[in-house]
DNA sequence: CTGATGGTTAACCATATGGTGAACTATAAG
DNA sequence: CTTATAGTTCACCATATGGTTAACCATCAG
C-alpha cells in the first residue's frame, strides 16, 4: 500500500499511467512526453512496475508495458473507506460540537466512555 | 497533489488520519499508538498539515488537530477518473486486441491515425 | 559482420524522508 | 517560584528518490 500511494506520488509517474489508460506503451513511449533521460524513465517504470501498476512483457528487444489498475483500486478503496468513515462515525455531531464549544469533545466523551472505534480502516495492511 | 500522496504513502501517517476520522485530536494522542519518538510524531503531522489533510488548532498548549478531507477527496478523484478512463477509452477493445494478437496495437492504429488523446486525465496538476 | 535502436546497469550527486536524542519554549498546576 | 506536560527545533544518521552521464547488452536492419 505505502508502494502504491509513493508511486502515485509523482507527476511524471501519473501521466505515465495516464498515457496507459490508452493502450499498451513501449518505455521509449512512455518517457517521450517528459525531457528526461532514458534511466530515468527507466527508473520511473520500476517504481510503477514494484507497485503493481505496471505490467512488462519484454517483445524482441522492446519491452511492452500495459496497466493493471488494482492496485489504484485498492487505494482508492482506502480513500473512498476513509471518507466515508469520517461522514458518519461521530461526524457531523462531534464537527458540530466541535466548531462550537471550544471543549466539547470532552465533555461530550462523558456520555459515551467508550473509545468508539466502531470499523475504522485503521490501518488496512496487506 | 505530488504531495498528497506522497503524505498517504506511510502507514503511520494514514493510521493517523483513521484516527482523525473519529474527531479531533491532540499530537500526543495521534502519536501513542506508535512507538515513535516526538519529534517524529511531529514530523508527521507537519507532513500532513502541509499536504493539507489536517489542519491545526493551538489551544493553550495542546494542539488540536483536525481533518481535512478534501485533498484526500481530490487524490480519490484522480484514482476513480483514471480507472473509469481505463474502462471505457478503447479499453476492453485494445485489452483484447493485446492479449490475443501481438502486434495488434499497431495494426489496429492503422484504421484511427489520431493520436486519440479524447479526455484522460493527462496530469491534473493543481 | 556492422551499425542503429531500445533499455538496462553502474557510479555518482543533491535533496528528501523517517528516525533518533538533547535542548528549548510555552502553558498548566503545585 | 517550581515543576510537570505538550510540542517544537536542532543536529545528526541512514536510506530512498529523482536526476545525470557513460558504458553496456540485446535485437533488428543493412
Amino acid at each position: 500500500m505505502d508502494i502504491v500511494f509513493a508511486a502515485l506520488s509523482d507527476a511524471t509517474r501519473r501521466g505515465m499511467l495516464a498515457r496507459l489508460c490508452q493502450g499498451p506503451a513501449s518505455i521509449g513511449e512512455l518517457g517521450a512526453p517528459y525531457e528526461i533521460s532514458k534511466p530515468a524513465v527507466s527508473k520511473h517504470v520500476r517504481v510503477l512496475e514494484r507497485a503493481g501498476l505496471l505490467e512488462r512483457r519484454r517483445d524482441g528487444r522492446i519491452h511492452r508495458c500495459r496497466m493493471n489498475p488494482q492496485p489504484m483500486q485498492d487505494a482508492g478503496a482506502w480513500i473512498e473507506q476513509t471518507q466515508r468513515f469520517w461522514e458518519d462515525s461521530l461526524g457531523a455531531l462531534a464537527r458540530y460540537l466541535e466548531d462550537t464549544t471550544p471543549t466539547a469533545a470532552d465533555s461530550a466523551d462523558d456520555r459515551d466512555p467508550e473509545q468508539h472505534p466502531p470499523n475504522h480502516p485503521t490501518e488496512n495492511e496487506r
